[in-house]
DNA sequence: CTTGAGAATATGTATATACATTTTTCGACA
DNA sequence: TGTCGAAAAATGTATATACATATTCTCAAG
């Protein structure tokens, strides 16, 4: 117990059910000792019993109020940190971070999934593809890498044969050649790509827009629906490798987001 | 070294900059042993190198490898873990997971940080506050909550003058007793709450509406234009907090979202 | 009253060690 | 040949220890 801040906060609860090192655990939750310690702060910050602001216990505190090391306590330090939840700086201590952005996580899933678990048939149509030298629109998603050919694909994907979603995709064919050979009737390009390129940095956009003359007509909507409109821009390891919007008719569609509080 | 998969992957580069336990690092990168290795084999798997489904080598074989102790590499593994890169099982190791929901953070600004980053001078305006008797609608929200008081404020977001985005906010009085007492002139709930209630669990729903007569009217937009509908529902520990509804004019506002690979 | 050197302190990183847990493998015994 | 149980192998968790590093605090010299 050094001097500050620290033990007051802890110690409103006297005796929260602290397990010991070695004995089976005296209350509930059969969880390791750090989880349980996340939990425990998690819970205190997460209520506001911690303002945003608060000084945290020292480490040295932290593990002698629990009764574990100090090694175990950093651990939890550490995904507290790493969750948002705390800062921490050398000499002063750890404390309860402001709330900057919400964050949300947001899952984009696969397509045909979605559909289908909605109890509805999947479908996917393809509309056109061709394949073409990158140009003007094109380059600014490209970036610096040296501009060679791309494909485009639009395709329309279906819910109980009814129209679901227009995906417009453009696929860099210096970054995966191999989709040069592909026809995409059979699949759609996105699991195909799914499959074959295993993980990716990407960005999205989500915008709405009115519907215009095509997506009326592709989509079976009336003139004065709106759209949801997502890009996606996906890079790999050695470059651009595809951009698609998907278009989806607004009033069908809800893009869902969950914050994830660190300790997920 | 064991025996099985393990060392032959890692070893087609035979001596890549491993940096020793003590000395000064070899090649670039002052970062901290895990921070190097994490790196390493994040890239390894995002650059397709070891595809979905690839085993990785044991932890034993890795810290030798890199020359460090195994609970240096097994805090790298866990943090592969958190990120989603790997999944590990007993006995059998650690193999790089398929993808399986593109998930992205979405982050959420306050709206007068985010007007002002435009170089716009910001505003807000309430429109209406009245407070009532939770009722219909409102209770899916709160749920199993009691149903007791809310607070209902509609207002205005302006930048630069013009209409940014319209605000329709639902307080739970309950959870939030105090606002009871706020006019909601001089700030938004927003900002009041945040400060307030320091942390939350949260669930966006994103919609695109064509926009409504009233939308016309408060956002100066023409009849045929769409609308971007953030919906937010605010828990705490002790229960519902807040629900908003964000009206965006949807060619005026792009919400976006970056994918973390996880290492963040 | 300012400045600067250095002590004090809390976090940051890494190690060696130990034992628990889970799951596969393999061999003894019926 | 089948099956049950023990050994083996990998991860999972926790500890004690050590030293590095950043920052504040103190106190004395100018």
């Amino acid at each position: 117990m050094t001097r500050r801040h620290a033990s007051i906060d802890v110690d409103d609860h006297p005796d929260r059910g602290i397990p010991r090192a070695t004995g089976k655990t005296t209350i509930a939750s059969d969880q390791t000792l750090h989880r349980r310690i996340l939990a425990d702060i998690e819970d205190k910050i997460v209520s506001g019993a911690w303002p945003p602001g608060h000084p945290l216990p020292f480490e040295v505190d932290l593990a002698a109020h629990y009764g574990v090391s100090r090694m175990t306590v950093n651990k939890v330090m550490g995904q507290l940190v790493q969750g948002g939840l705390i800062e921490r700086r050398k000499r002063l201590g750890s404390f309860v971070a402001q709330p900057k952005a919400q964050s949300a996580v947001l899952e984009i899933h696969d397509i045909g999934d979605e559909v289908r678990s909605l109890n509805l048939e999947y479908g996917y149509e393809r509309l056109s593809l061709s394949r073409r030298r990158a140009s003007g629109d094109d380059l600014a998603w490209l970036a610096d890498a040296s501009a060679g050919d791309v494909l485009a694909i639009t395709g329309l994907h279906l819910a109980g044969g009814k129209p679901f979603c227009l995906e417009e995709r453009l696929i860099n064919l210096e970054t995966v050649p191999q989709a040069a050979d592909v026809d995409f009737i059979a699949i759609a390009p996105g699991p195909w790509l799914s499959s074959l390129i295993p993980w990716t940095t990407a960005q999205h956009r989500i915008q709405a827009v009115p519907a215009d003359r095509r997506e009326h007509r592709l989509l079976e909507l009336t003139p004065k629906d709106a759209c949801l409109v997502i890009e996606r821009r996906t890079w790999n390891g050695s470059g651009p490798v595809t951009r698609v919007t998907m278009t989806y008719p607004g009033n069908r569609h809800v893009v869902t987001a969950d914050f994830r509080p660190s300790g997920s």
